[in-house]
DNA sequence: AGCTAAACGGATGACGCCATCCACTTACGC
DNA sequence: GCGTAAGTGGATGGCGTCATCCGTTTAGCT
């Protein structure tokens, strides 16, 4: 089969020009997701970039599409957490810093949480991550568990409800909102670790996929 | 000046099919909004209402007056919660007891947190529900605290923290939802309690007023 | 029963967003 | 330089929601 361009070569044909606008689009996106959410107007992204409409949906033919590339670089940012924390001697050290992380993260950016946890079908990338963020994750906890620092009780689940809780707390206005996220989080940590602990109602059966932020 | 006609009135001088159908529409808007969340289109709410959309527009002008008038029973008993709460000899059984009432309805409709957190600037009623329900909360942790089984450096605010979060969670699919939300707040409940209390980072300033849900 | 004002509901225009089309412009190999 | 294919951006049609208008129906009083 001759010609056939993979969809990761079509970015080398770019003309120069091309390639500027391609840049210019996909920061404008990046900051207009961070601020609006990702449900921003496909216009106001372009008008940002100062591109036609024609040029955005040429470029990224989904709204998808261009999620995906925007926060791709994010993703892989939130997978190095993972491996960071894998490589942390102090597996609850690990932990902690690991959730602190990637709750920072989802308060500096409305989008990107968003852009992770909803399903996109499209989106194998992110799909591919996301169980490898799971399986490391699943392996931090198992450790923090063996070290005795995290409560036995605790389901890998229950990150993903304190990411959706996080998310909430997210919502809110620009500057409280990191402050309240810190508390939010303070205080599950506290409760997440071992000693102190009182029986728990059963556990969310969830995965990672199954917190689905609200979009239309 | 004759024929004045005050806003509390008008819903007694109603024809008898007009009183009827506007029945249907709180009905209708009332399980449209606990489903579908407070942004559902009034289109919907008439079809399932049964009546025409001028017939909607003519009882409630604006998507608001509608919006107050359906959850104004369902802040009564937000502020009924408060008062039990209040009654209650045990002050943290008085604390947890509420704190898992209002949880648990924020999750079961989806509608009236919004309703109850999104400052409504027409919604007289919700302010001043919402001033009650603030002093009632604030006297709720005084007195818990009083009796050490709340931490001393919990913050009112922090209520308002974890009800975001929770609307968050909330903001799941169906039954996930209810799990995942007791899951929360048994584990801050636990985080609340007073005895194991690791330092936390500062307050969030917020009142209820505050706590915003992202709405278009 | 008959009259009238109140109430009804479908049709309608305005608006915003999506996604595509097409006439014009520009980069780049020769 | 110049030809051409790649690229560009504004205009455009489709769709769904909002909110109002207006011709028709109906409740309720006499």
């Amino acid at each position: 089969m001759p010609g056939h361009r993979s969809h990761i070569a079509d970015r080398r044909e770019l003309r120069a020009d091309a390639r500027h606008n391609r840049d210019r689009i996909l920061d404008a996106a990046r900051e207009a997701f961070a601020t609006r959410g990702l449900d921003v107007p496909m216009a106001a992204i372009a008008r940002r970039a100062e591109v036609g409409v024609a040029t955005l949906y040429r470029r990224f033919p989904s709204r998808e599409s261009l999620v995906t590339e925007v926060f791709s670089d994010q993703v892989a940012e939130c997978a190095g957490a993972v491996d960071e924390a894998l490589a942390d001697p102090d597996p609850w050290h690990a932990f902690q810093t690991l959730v602190e992380k990637v709750c920072a993260m989802q308060v500096a950016d409305k989008g990107f949480t968003a852009a992770f946890m909803t399903a996109f079908p499209e989106a194998i990338d992110f799909e591919r991550m996301r169980r490898r963020a799971e399986q490391g994750l699943a392996e931090v906890v198992r450790r923090a568990k063996a070290a005795g620092r995290l409560r036995a009780d605790f389901a890998v689940a229950d990150l993903v409800v304190l990411l959706q809780a996080n998310c909430g707390v997210a919502a809110m206005a620009g500057e409280p909102a990191a402050v309240a996220s810190r508390r939010l989080v303070a205080y599950m940590l506290q409760a997440f670790r071992a000693g102190n602990a009182a029986p728990l109602p059963p556990p969310a059966p969830l995965r990672l996929t199954h917190a689905l932020v609200t979009r239309s």
